[in-house]
DNA sequence: TTGCAAAACTTGTATATACAAATTATAATA
DNA sequence: TATTATAATTTGTATATACAAGTTTTGCAA
């Protein structure tokens, strides 16, 4: 994939501090150096550095460095907008999709509320569950408009939508509002999941955006609650 | 507060959003326009609208410009680093503090591991509960290093540690690593916690830095499920 | 040796320029 | 009028310079 100088720099450091090259509490070189390893300016290589920094793999003081951080300690990075296929890959975990639904409807009010479109817009509705090790651990509930993304099957859903979406219609998929929060269950949970008796499911409501800030899906994940994990990194912002 | 240029232009062009100067849909001036209005130079109106983009009230778009997103629809920001009081402040609802304990002692295993300090290291212990309309609804259980965070007192854990933590000391709080999980409930949180029968708690562990990467901070914070929610703004980072 | 001051180093901020890439507006043409 | 090509506008990337602010190292003096 080619990507701006920037970015690739920032693969590349991630790299060398998942790798062991550069521990826990080391200093990286300096931007300095860098520049000079690289051959970049030092804006260029200050723009890898930030996004180092935002992303948790280091700490810049002034003065001093760009401290690495202990970023393995959180090796589940369900946060960020993640695709399921993409994590479980990550895991390396025993993992099925079944699919249950997949139709075209008219985005009915509640959705269409969620969705901001309007009643004549038609929208996919897919119904999934995610199984792990044997059990359905997790249902997604997906609504997607189809006037963006066309031509759905259920082989991609059984795949991945996201790569669908980013490399067959080549939308780039930009940022997410989400809220979790825990609900008791429905019907629906308890016949398509293995809920073990647990009587609430923890909810994450996701808005999905493109890059030119058109919302384009909205997803409701409900996971059975002792196998659910959120994992954040968050910088404070002051007023 | 002294701040520098493109963060306090960053504050004022928040501002113009919540009041409506600007609506959802709308695109800003241009950076152009911008430079002009603020009179000061491209390179400095782009960190300023850089962080519009992280913090979810703009997304920018190649040869358009910057669109204005819905901001309000998560009136609840739990994402990022935000104190209980801060918290509530911004939502005007009721609510105590009752200060359970407060000691120092050393650290054991358990937290030690944690916070990553020598057995012989004090460690502030304080348990909390945040009663909101009447209800003990979250249990905060704080260990902070006795070395970094000297003199605490009840009075300063009833209003807002990280007040004093940086008004006081002078300290900055930099970014902290959460995790989000359920656990069933201990006999503390049914002593503390008005549960009404929930089975189950949200716990949030939070692991909180300064900003010279020190870790000085362990927190597990536990929410009746009912009154949880947990909202976040969330970038799709490529690989 | 110890303590202090100066220098060197490192990151932060602000400004300027040049060109690339995507979108939008304008003008010319059929 | 409708279509197409061109120009203007807008954001993205890369580079360069100058100075500020914090940390570390160096070296001098007591």
């Amino acid at each position: 994939m080619v990507k701006n100088k920037y970015t690739s720099i920032y693969s590349k450091l991630v790299l060398l501090i998942e790798e062991g090259k550069y521990e826990p509490g080391d200093t990286l070189p300096s931007e300095h150096e860098l520049c000079a390893q690289f051959d970049t300016s030092r804006e260029t290589i200050r723009k890898s550095l930030n996004l180092l920094a935002q992303n948790g793999y280091i700490q810049k003081v002034r003065g001093k460095g760009s401290v690495v951080l202990d970023h393995s300690k959180f090796e589940f990075p369900v946060s960020g907008l993640t695709s399921f296929k993409e994590l479980a890959n990550q895991l390396g975990k025993d993992f099925q999709t079944h699919v249950h639904e997949l139709v075209v409807q008219q985005a009915d009010s509640p959705v269409r509320e969620r969705l901001n479109c309007k009643k004549t817009d038609n929208l996919w509705k897919i119904t999934r569950t995610r199984v792990i090790a044997g059990e359905g651990i997790i249902l997604d509930k997906d609504y997607i408009r189809q006037d963006i993304v066309p031509g759905l099957t259920k082989s991609i859903c059984e795949n991945s939508i996201y790569d669908y979406i980013e490399n067959q219609l080549q939308l780039e998929i930009s940022f997410a509002k989400k809220e979790i929060i825990v609900e008791t269950v429905t019907e629906e949970d308890q016949q398509l999941l293995d809920l073990q008796g647990h009587q609430q499911v923890v909810v994450i409501r996701s808005y999905v955006y493109l890059s030119d800030a058109t919302l384009f899906q909205f997803t409701e994940s409900r996971h059975r609650p002792d196998k659910f994990q959120f994992v954040d990194f968050a910088r404070r912002t002051k007023v």
